[in-house]
DNA sequence: GCACGTTACACAAACGTTTGCAATGCTGAT
DNA sequence: ATCAGCATTGCAAACGTTTGTGTAACGTGC
């Protein structure tokens, strides 16, 4: 319905590809008198450039695709973040897609949504997908990038924490201070991320010389219900002195079913949390957390995607942020 | 890169026009087996539909955009489940653009992403546009809907809570439980939603033949700190026995607050959230609230921008939740 | 055998932009 | 006066798709 690029040429008086080029600020290829006649005539129509059809020749644009596997996980909100702002750097803009939570027909969905139209790149935020849709998105020649998640049986690009150091740093952080019944709620064991976490904690218990019992390991899905069942699993008069909560949501839902318990934290129990969102500091006791640099993850997604370098598999750094949930023992 | 229709055409031995027919399921058009042949091409070369180039000819897609003003407020996630529902029953797909928080140049930006091609419809979750950018969406000739916000002065269409109504009930229900020192905290005044909960408010306290002392509306900006800012202006000694959080945020903020400052929730004081999201489940004492329903709201908003009827403003429905925040005065 | 419908396809225009190339006019040097 | 070089602009092709129109081929009923 808007005007055109011809309407401006019609108005202004010049050709169609003069406007474009005023347009596009394609300087040393028109006079400065004939650009403000342009730009004149583009405000006074009220002029909104077609995108797809500038697209359609150029054959790229400047969108960037984020695809995140779920509106609940709140770790995405930093990551997105710092897509936003190291695309805004490179003059890109972004948007976003839901792929629904491990559903191969949504994944599917959200994935050729964005293949269809010439986006720059693809960011995927913690999507595990699947065999057929992994394939779909390797064929689209977009360059892409795996953020928040890693692999060892596909050779991809992605950008995460060190989940073996994850488990190992969280794992002595409370060996440190004297814990030696140590728990680990809510892990997902099905994918590389989960069973690397748990790695790094058996590793650093076995140094410690502390043998793991099975029901010490509860997994999940990283969820505020995982980390509820966990704890209900190790009970009121757990021999259990500290907590890993696989993610802050699970660490939460240990933390609520260990009050429900009778049990006071960090008194009774202490707990540390994996991410380090806004959401520790939310709850009471707040929750000290190794926490991830989401925010750094974005932008080194972004980057990773520009300028696809040599190394293509890339770590953020992980850190420890005490708050109020661990007691040091004597 | 990819394979295109004409591609498809010779690989199958006919013209692309059929092709185009064959792929976007024109049946009757075409023969069984000439369905057969093309689709098997389409097939072998990984075909990938080019959106950009369809658009330019249809003038309109079938991908509705939403806007967002920040990543931080926490009740985006429902209304875009709702939004993704509904648009997935209509087959249309969702993309999100975030627009920054209050920063016009940020919203503009993300306008004119979404406006540059042919969306469908724009949905905007609780941006509040400058008038510059209200103009140039208004101008772009796509449908639009505000979600979870409302105006007094400009004509536009939204779906949101009745917020009078919001803060009349939150404080009517207090009232009940026999509070009559209430306070409301972190609302923000200089918007229309906020002004409509006050005075809801304010008639509630007027009506049980209450006198509103100036400091117990405290404003803010629903934020955890503007909670937290205005618990420590009521202070440990405050006459208030129940405070309102003008969302679950601030109400979060006003709970944690009001621990530091030793009082005890809610045996000394009670706390009613506005909101009802997830994290009043997730705090300890759960905190009560007046829960909107923001996936109606997502689903509201797609079925008005896909189908704009007269009554251009709806009101979605509220209802009080009861946790643990509440206690009864005799 | 003819008129008429139907089926199944090809043809070509159109969507709004970008961009290589050609054309024009001008400047200044030869 | 001629010409090279440059600045400025117009021209037209191209991007990949959709869709209205044209047209064969093939019945069907008389």
């Amino acid at each position: 319905m808007g005007a055109t690029i011809k309407d401006i040429a019609k108005l202004a008086g010049v050709s169609p590809g003069t406007v474009s080029r005023v347009l596009a600020n394609k300087t040393g290829f028109f006079s400065a008198q004939t650009g403000e006649k342009v730009r004149a005539a583009a405000k006074e129509l009220g002029y909104q450039k077609n995108t797809a059809a500038a697209e359609l020749v150029t054959r790229q644009s400047n969108v960037i695709a984020a695809i995140v596997n779920s509106t609940k996980t709140n770790f995405a909100s930093p990551i997105i973040e710092g897509i936003q702002a190291e695309a805004h750097l490179h003059d890109l803009n972004v948007i976003i897609v839901y792929a629904g939570d491990d559903d191969p027909e949504q994944q599917r969905r959200a994935l050729t949504t964005v293949i269809e139209r010439p986006v720059r790149s693809i960011l995927l935020l913690s999507v595990d997908l699947s065999a057929d849709n992994l394939q779909l998105l390797q064929s689209a020649q977009i360059p892409f990038c795996f953020l928040s998640i890693s692999f060892d049986d596909i050779q991809v690009p992605y950008i995460t924490s060190d989940d073996w150091q994850v488990g190992y740093q969280a794992t002595q952080t409370l060996l440190q201070r004297g814990h030696r019944g140590i728990g680990l709620a809510g892990v997902d064991s099905d994918f590389h991320t989960g069973r690397q976490r748990v790695s790094g904690y058996r590793q650093a218990m076995q140094e410690a010389g502390i043998r793991v019992q099975p029901a010490w390991v509860q997994l999940g899905d990283y969820s505020y219900a995982a980390g509820q069942q966990a704890m209900q699993a190790y009970g009121a008069d757990t021999a259990l002195t500290a907590v890993i909560g696989a993610s802050d949501m699970a660490a939460v839902g240990v933390l609520n079913q260990a009050r429900s318990l009778g049990l006071q934290v960090p008194t009774d129990l202490s707990i540390l949390a994996i991410d380090g969102t806004t959401i520790c500091d939310l709850v009471q006791p707040a929750l000290s957390s190794i926490s991830q640099n989401f925010y750094e993850m974005g932008v080194a997604g972004v980057r990773q995607v520009s300028a696809p370098d040599d190394t293509s598999q890339k770590i953020t750094p992980i850190k420890l942020v005490e708050r109020q949930s661990i007691r040091r023992l004597k």
